[in-house]
DNA sequence: TGTTTCGTGAAAATTAATTTCTCAGTGATG
DNA sequence: CATCACTGAGAAATTAATTTTCACGAAACA
């Protein structure tokens, strides 16, 4: 499946003429994806019928196979690794972000656990109030988003992105009250005394945050998203994307889990929006 | 390039033979890919010359190309027109909100207008103040954004939700001030107001919203985001990504138009974070 | 109703991919 | 140090697949 870790031979496992062959392909992908075996052959200094081995070799069941395997990962995967060239041509810089940014979703995709997800929306469903926490400016958008996708399927939720807040709001916490919260570094130590305080008086807590993280560990239930940031300085960001993307499908399963009463509450805000601006019943819940 | 919008046929181009056969690739991408001519013309009960054809009338230059490029679309375009089947299963639901992202990123891509961004670009950085307005829970998770991408930047720069005050600090408007603004559904009068106050003082705007909307009409610089949005109530929010990656394209415009300033206070910024937690400087900017 | 045009499938031809076979290089072993 | 086994490469041959050609039939139009 995974055809690009196979083609970037991380563990060593091609033969050097297959190295040459995936390094060749990694290098002008397009090219490959439209031609012959015979001209991929010659552009490498190689004979056909290594390039049909090197196709097998790679887990594909021949040369077809292999450029369909190729265009299939190409959108996503594999422009995502061209070197990282500085470039502040507009065009360039929309699309890498735009490609970074789905190769996040794509990588978040892989490592979803649906267990885990459904159990956190059972969490919150059953919630009789939610604490969303999360700081430094992605986490507390993360943080405030769930405040504004949850409370329209009428979840009683408050977002708070003030450390020293968090900390009373933890310690006031009560009964029937469920924590959840946001880190993409998982160092927040603060959000860790947060979580143990909460852990500690039986208020389950949910966190969305790096595996093997202090948050992760300070957590009861973690949707650990494990993604490389890149390493432009300017571009730190793409993260947020998968981030958001689980607070979509949290909201989704929490809607699904009480269908009737988040309809319910969507209907109610719907009129009242459609009551206050024109009539277009066809836009979106709160621009 | 768009074998996606061949293969619906929405202008009626194709004969009824290859409408027959566009039909069937459509319903199942994954055994069209994997075959041969002749299976496939089996199986849609033509002959394989007729393949031939069609691949030719879609735009490819034989069967294997037509393979290729169809592999190559899969992966973002195809899977999303699947029937709308409402579904509650995690794995579904986190697949169809993914999905449903990268085809918001996709479409956005195909229509951003690199000229316009790098105009606002420009705005941005000669700002001495920037106003951002959005209000209604999505659009102000943008405004915000802007804040918090901008500043980083060395950009003073203040996000409003609030309509009364947007109106206010529109009027109070000072020499140099930029105002950009987001609206999905681009029918926020209130909104509309503001920008035809401050176009009327001489100060700059820029809107992130929907082509040919009331707001886009107000605005001096649109950047027009159309996306249709599916009709799912409970999923109405998949153009979220897109308005993201275009503040994410905007941040990094800004960063490059003026690096050296950019990173000055990237780096004053890393280093207060730093010292303020842990010593691994490998982390994000700002959790 | 005849004629033209368009499109289809059968068969042939062509093109491309794969298998087989042989040979060269490498490393181990006597 | 020589030889033998082993691995892996390319040449040629084979096989498989695709494409072209051609003939026929249906639909449209005169």
């Amino acid at each position: 499946m995974d055809l690009y870790h196979v083609l970037t031979d991380d563990e060593g496992r091609l033969s050097a003429m297959d190295r040459k062959l995936a390094q060749f392909v990694l290098q002008d992908v397009d090219f490959v994806t439209g031609s012959s075996i015979s001209e991929l052959a010659e552009r490498a200094g190689v004979s056909p019928p290594s390039v049909t081995r090197f196709c097998r070799h790679v887990g594909c069941s021949g040369f077809s196979d292999f450029k369909v395997q190729l265009a299939r990962m190409t959108y996503v995967g594999l422009r995502y690794l061209r070197p990282e060239v500085p470039t502040s041509a507009p065009e360039e810089v929309a699309e890498d972000i735009i490609t970074k940014a789905q190769n996040a979703l794509f990588q978040l995709h892989k490592q979803l656990d649906p267990a885990r997800l459904n159990e956190a929306a059972h969490l919150l469903r059953g919630a009789g109030f939610i604490l969303a926490f999360g700081s430094g400016g992605n986490s507390s958008m993360i943080s405030n988003e769930l405040q504004n996708r949850l409370f329209r399927l009428g979840c009683n939720i408050h977002s708070s992105n003030d450390r020293a807040m968090d900390l009373m709001l933890s310690a006031a916490a009560t009964e029937g009250t469920v924590a959840i919260v946001s880190s993409m570094t998982g160092r927040d130590m603060d959000l860790v005394r947060c979580l143990e305080l909460m852990r500690a008086r039986g208020v389950p807590t949910i966190a969305l945050t790096q595996s093997g993280s202090p948050v992760a560990a300070a957590a009861g239930l973690t949707i650990p998203i494990d993604l490389a940031e890149g390493r432009n300085i300017f571009r730190p960001t793409s993260t947020r994307y998968a981030y958001l993307a689980v607070v979509d499908i949290l909201a989704n399963l929490v809607a699904y889990a009480d269908r009737p009463r988040a309809m319910a509450v969507l209907r109610r805000i719907k009129e009242e929006l459609v009551r206050s601006r024109d009539g277009d019943d066809r836009q979106l819940l709160g621009d």
